[in-house]
DNA sequence: GTGATGATTGGCT
DNA sequence: GCCAATCATCACG
């Protein structure tokens, strides 16, 4: 298992999982991104969380999973994509919510039905699509065991990493204003990145070495 | 470029 | 029936 998932520590996971990156094949394509985008979700004393209350059901099951897991749902006809990042019967996760694309890119449009730049993978719904996963078969599966994986090392360091409050969690009080949610601060493909803050240049990363376009 | 709104699928009460 | 960890679109200015 990838050795992020050891911190035992679901906002440490979120935070390192930024710059790493998210491998995919649907048997046609191999997508890849880094991710530049995730949420923390934790658990039961969580009120934004699927396992408030210890709400435990068949379409949350995966929740419940052991570090590592793969737990996707759908909302509104979407594929969300979360890892599970504590022990088993602990229901943590980290919602990935934005995708910088490093290949596959021109099926990534295709996919998103021509939508081009930050809209391909800049959402949560969106970089599902993008990449062209809409199962729920790998829930409870481990990454690396399916065509769902992490690269090994870390690809890119973010410069600045914030921490905001989450998307889409309205009238939670203190778990609405929370800052679960972490960014590649500059990264164009973060949601709701004001224009004057991405960074064209490295968009966010320390040493850009490669250009992707 | 921001904010409001309608679309719309499926799970749960 | 109701509501959701969303998205696309359309008014603005």
């Amino acid at each position: 298992m990838n050795q992020i998932f050891l911190n035992n520590d679901t906002v440490a996971v979120a935070r390192a999982l930024l710059g790493q990156e998210l491998t995919y094949s649907d048997g046609h394509t191999q997508y890849q991104g880094l991710i530049v985008e995730t949420e923390a979700y934790l658990g039961e004393r969580d009120a934004a969380s699927h396992a408030f209350k210890g709400r435990r059901t068949i379409r949350n099951e995966a929740l419940y999973g052991p570090r590592g897991s793969i737990y996707v749902y759908t909302m509104r006809g979407l594929f969300l994509l979360n890892f599970i990042t504590e022990a088993k019967n602990k229901p943590r996760g980290v919602l990935i919510r934005g995708l910088e694309p490093t290949a596959g890119l021109a099926q990534m449009i295709q996919n998103r039905h021509g939508k081009t730049g930050a809209e391909l993978t800049n959402g949560p719904g969106k970089l599902t699509q993008a990449i062209n996963l809409h199962t729920l078969a790998y829930n409870g599966q481990q990454l690396g065991s399916v065509p769902l994986n992490l690269s090994r090392q870390q690809i890119q360091q973010p410069q600045l990493i914030r921490a905001l409050p989450r998307i889409g969690v309205p009238n939670k009080g203190r778990w609405t204003e929370a800052n679960l949610r972490f960014v590649v601060w500059g990264n164009p493909y973060v949601s709701k990145m004001p224009k004057s803050a991405i960074d064209w240049q490295n968009r966010g990363w320390q040493n850009e070495k490669t250009n992707h376009g």
